[in-house]
RNA sequence: GGGCGCUUAGCUCAGUCUGGUUAGAGCACCUGCCUUACAAGCAGGGGGUCGCUGGUUCGAGUCCAGCAGCGCCCACCA
């Protein structure tokens, strides 16, 4: 591609002109896959990370162009850098979630789920997720990801079926899946299980009930000893009966109660052990026990027992061999087993009506507002029921120990650090998992029962029962957590089990992105499988992200309808905009905020900054033209001081930007790299070498000036490429070429680039600080003293050090441009006129007689003269200060006198300033 | 109840690990410019007792302790 078609570039950048094409460039060119082969047979190091799946719920949100947009950058550098880059696509059929989103879609049609029958309700949920998940893959194209497409998988493919199944039966014949009764989290809306990481707490204040629970006559003797000994929960009732009290937060629960525990050392209690009290409104006995867990400080001390509805209290019946009754159906509405007065009563309803009519017996003792976690189902946030329920779980001790050495030992890193303590927290205290789902929507488990009560979990659908021989197998209605699917994504999406060239080739991966909320539902368990089914860690950094919220705080969602649809900032801004504004944003460690209602605003920076990186390309173009470009070296001779500094601040840069990336300091590689496009090659390069393109200059130092132009441009694309995709690639692909330097094929395979040090010079930068602090100065001066923008000046420079005169005269084209001065004399100024003095020493005047106001300039200069003797002062005492002198390292105490001296300079020169202007106009 | 994090300019945040020029950025604000790449721009400028108190140190935004406010995670106090 030549570089007329330079002249055709717009003025503005328009990302909807040129990232689909480019995208579409990228694809017809295969850069985004590469074959197992490349590693197995060419050696090429792999570079491989599996994308968090999205759900198959909903299109992408702002937290996915987040998270995506990462992966991408970590993608493409890794790819310049020589990496065989992987990076899998695919999607999550979000079991419960789906469920629910489909569910609530064919009620809109005022049918119930059980209306269609499972399968084809599963047919409807196939058919939304097709759409779905269809839209997702698009949309990832559209903010740029450059995953392997070739490799896209569903959770539900029918490979990883395979997958689940095997670690399922495999785990089962370990005997680390078991089936049980147990109290789990129960949804009564969704009306399945959950495990406890889908229950989620939340602070809600509420009332702490005390009852009151008579005791039966026969142990109103027991009673009486108790209150002996010190028992002040027991005692009279009006009725002369005798009761305990008991505390509950959930009175609808007593009528499932079947027992009362004190702690077994509460003196108070002791004598009540074996009492049995009457059981309100149920019209039973149930028996005071003793268990450990009972905590003698809280409340009465006693604790009324119901092992069918809560979690400890099924521990305490299991000491004390209690039995549970259960009282609710699945939908939490009162059963058969408590009297007919509350059957079939939602449990809030139950609550009133039981509080009531213990009130009326006179058996509430009195309430208190209480705080406590209630746990909320995390899909549609209904309160959670504790029920006693037949589920399989997954025994997680053994598991996690492997997963939690590694986190030790440094093999998985976190990032930000901090959550390495959290992870190991969470694996020390690791708990059973409930992976049984009362869903349609997910993995069905591949176990079966015959009718002799056999159950056989298999790999292959069995037609027999093993141990009887019936043929009459039925498979377990109920489908797995979706997580238990996605815990094998590292390794399932290669082929797994099969040994696959996939598998050799790019497990273990190498960087999880994601966002810290899965933590544990998704991170801890893939590096429990990876360990326990490939013997290694699946990935070995985790990189979690900051959480997107708008500008108040809140994070971005749905339900509170601030969220900012990604597919419309690409539309609008271009995917490029919307990256580097996540990106420059994405601190690690740090939330990011949006303005919901102000998306322009929310993106502006990343669209100003991709139009800016377009119109400096642009300019380039046009000013290059088409004839040759050399390399450096053969116009070495003619380099100027604005070339060989640019030269090493790109030095300074890429190695910046390659350390901050290798530390996912991805704020710092954007705003270093924006501020050396803009803040440097734009701001002074281009405006310093503008003269010496023009058609007029020395042609040495013109072809120095476009060699420079070209080198720098090349390497800052590269270095913005994997941030900003599109502008870069398509301006790269425009940009004229040095003879003889091989040219990659695409800027997205262009290698990384290396700092070369030869080519740094802290002299020259020190040097060229100097001169634009010069120009600045004299801007400065103009501004302030109101020189007309269209008058040109004359300035004197003198002092400073050694050679800066000189190059600042050698440099005096772009001075007098960038400045707007006429010329420069290495003189001492005087007369009337502005002083300035820089931090090298240089002093600068500018003769304005007529210009200023004299009486302004006297007052300037004694204020000036005040700050002054403030820092002469304030050095001065830290030199006298003998500890400072003798303690502190020589170069800093240097470094203090040299200033003292500077000052001390710029004190007189400034007094025999005002004296002058003093005799001059008074 | 346990653990963790945050507090720096009007706003959103870097900088703290490894103490050392005049504490930075983007946005917002003020002033002047349609200067032939870019007004989505250019140039200049204002704005900070670095949450509070104390300590260590020649020197603290940075290290230590305490306090306050905010936030997050975990947890079986009924």
């Amino acid at each position: 591609m030549g570089a007329v078609v330079t002249s055709e570039l717009a003025p503005r950048l328009d990302p909807r002109a040129i990232e689909p094409l480019r995208y579409g460039r990228w694809m017809d060119g295969g850069y985004f896959h590469v074959p197992a082969s490349d590693v197995l047979e060419e050696g090429r190091d792999p570079y491989v990370i599996v994308i968090p799946p999205p759900n198959v719920t909903a299109p992408l949100h702002m937290g996915h162009g987040l998270n995506n947009t990462i992966q991408d950058v970590l993608i493409r550098w890794r790819r310049m850098q020589g990496r065989a880059t992987v990076w899998v696509p695919g999607t999550d059929h979000a079991g419960i979630a789906t469920q629910n989103v489909v569910e609530r879609a064919i009620a809109s049609e005022g049918l119930h789920r059980s209306d269609l029958g499972r399968e084809k309700f599963v047919e409807r949920v196939w058919a939304f997720v097709d759409v779905t998940g269809k839209t997702i893959l698009e949309q990832l194209k559209a903010i740029g990801a450059s995953c392997d497409w070739e490799r896209t998988r569903f959770t539900l493919d029918e490979d990883l079926q395979q997958a689940v199944r095997e670690v399922f039966v495999s785990l089962y014949e370990k005997g680390l899946i078991y089936r049980g009764e147990y109290i789990i989290n129960w949804c009564p809306r969704c009306l399945t299980a959950l495990s406890n990481e889908e229950a989620e707490g939340e602070e809600t204040q509420g009332t702490l009930w005390h009852l009151r629970y008579p005791f039966a006559e026969s142990s109103i003797p027991a009673a009486r000893a108790a209150v002996e000994a010190g028992a002040t929960s027991v005692g009279y009732f009006s009725d002369g009966r005798w009761y305990l009290t008991v505390s509950t937060t959930r009175p609808e629960t007593m009528l499932g109660d079947t027992g009362v525990a004190v702690h077994p050392d509460d003196e108070r209690y002791k004598a009540l052990v074996g009492a049995r009290v009457e059981l309100p409104l149920a019209g039973r006995q149930i028996p005071v026990v003793a268990d450990d867990h009972v905590d003698p400080a809280f409340g009465s001390g006693m604790v009324k027992v119901t092992p069918a509805h809560d979690p400890n209290d099924f521990e305490i019946a299991q000491r004390t061999g209690l039995l549970p009754i259960d009282v609710m159906t699945p939908d939490a509405r009162m059963n058969e087993a408590v009297p007919p007065a509350f059957r079939g009563l939602d449990r809030l309803e139950a609550r009133k009506a039981v509080l009531a009519a213990l009130r009326e017996e006179g058996l509430v003792a009195g309430d208190e507002t209480h705080t406590r976690a209630v746990p909320h189902c995390y899909r549609c946030h209904t309160v959670v029921e504790p029920r006693l329920s037949e589920q399989w779980f997954v025994k997680m001790k053994p598991l996690a120990e492997p997963a939690l050495q590694a986190s030790r030992d440094g093999t998985v890193t976190f990032t930000p650090r901090h959550w390495q303590r959290v992870y190991e927290h969470w694996m020390e205290n690791i708990r059973d998992w409930c992976i049984s789902r009362q869903l349609w929507w997910g993995h069905r488990i591949p176990v079966w029962y015959c009718p002799a009560g056999h159950v056989i979990a298999a790999r292959q659908d069995p037609t027999s029962c093993p141990e009887c021989g019936s043929k009459e197998l039925e498979q377990d209605p109920d489908v797995l957590d979706t997580w238990f699917s996605s815990q094998l994504w590292p390794f399932s999406v290669f082929g797994w089990p099969q040994e696959t060239d996939d598998l050799r080739a790019f497990y273990p991966g190498h960087t999880m992105v994601t966002a810290p909320e899965i933590l544990f539902f998704w991170v801890a368990r893939m590096i429990m499988m990876g360990y326990e089914f490939r013997g290694e860690t699946p990935f070995t950094e985790v990189f979690l992200t900051g959480t997107v919220r708008d500008i108040k705080g809140r994070k971005m969602s749905k339900s509170l309808g601030n969220g900012i649809d990604p597919l419309e900032v690409v539309h609008a801004y271009g995917a490029d905009a919307m990256r580097y504004t996540l990106v420059s944003q994405a601190a690690v460690g740090t939330d990011i905020h949006l303005d919901h209602e102000n998306v322009e605003a929310a993106f502006a920076n990343g669209r100003n900054f991709a139009n800016k990186i377009w119109n400096a390309g642009r300019f380039a173009l046009m000013s290059l033209g088409d004839a040759p470009v050399q390399q450096i070296g053969p116009v070495a001779e003619h380099l100027q001081l604005e070339d060989a500094w640019i030269i090493s601040r790109l030095q300074r840069v890429t190695a910046q930007a390659t350390e901050d990336l290798e530390r996912f300091r991805l704020h710092e590689v954007a705003e270093g790299l924006y501020h050396f496009f803009w803040g440097e090659i734009c701001d002074w390069y281009l405006e310093l070498i503008k003269a010496r393109l023009a058609p007029g200059a020395d042609a040495g130092s013109r072809e120095a000036a476009r060699a420079t132009l070209v080198l720098v441009l090349d390497r800052a694309f590269r270095l913005l490429h994997p941030i900003v995709p599109f502008v870069t690639a398509e301006l790269w692909a425009r940009l004229p070429w040095p003879v003889g330097v091989p040219r990659p094929d695409d800027l997205i395979v262009a290698p990384w680039p290396e700092p070369d040090f030869e080519h740094a010079s802290h002299e020259v930068e020190r040097t060229m600080a100097g001169l634009q602090e010069l120009i600045v100065e004299v801007r400065r001066l103009r501004k302030e003293y109101g020189v007309p923008e269209g008058e040109r000046i004359t300035i004197h420079v003198t002092g400073g050090p050694d050679g800066f005169l000189d190059t600042v005269s050698e440099q005096a084209a772009g001075i007098l441009q960038l400045a707007r001065v006429d010329r420069i004399r290495a003189e001492r100024g005087t007369g009337v006129g502005a002083h300035g003095v820089l931090s090298n020493g240089t002093e600068l005047f500018v003769p304005l007689e007529g210009v200023i106001d004299l009486e302004r300039e006297r007052q300037r200069l004694r204020d000036e003269l005040g700050r002054l003797r403030g820092l002469v002062e304030g050095t001065r005492k830290k030199l006298a200060n003998e500890a400072f002198v003798s303690r502190a390292p020589e170069e800093v105490v240097q470094k203090e006198r040299d200033r003292l001296t500077q000052l001390e300079e710029q004190d007189s020169k400034l007094r025999a300033k005002l004296a002058e202007l003093e005799g001059e106009g008074s």
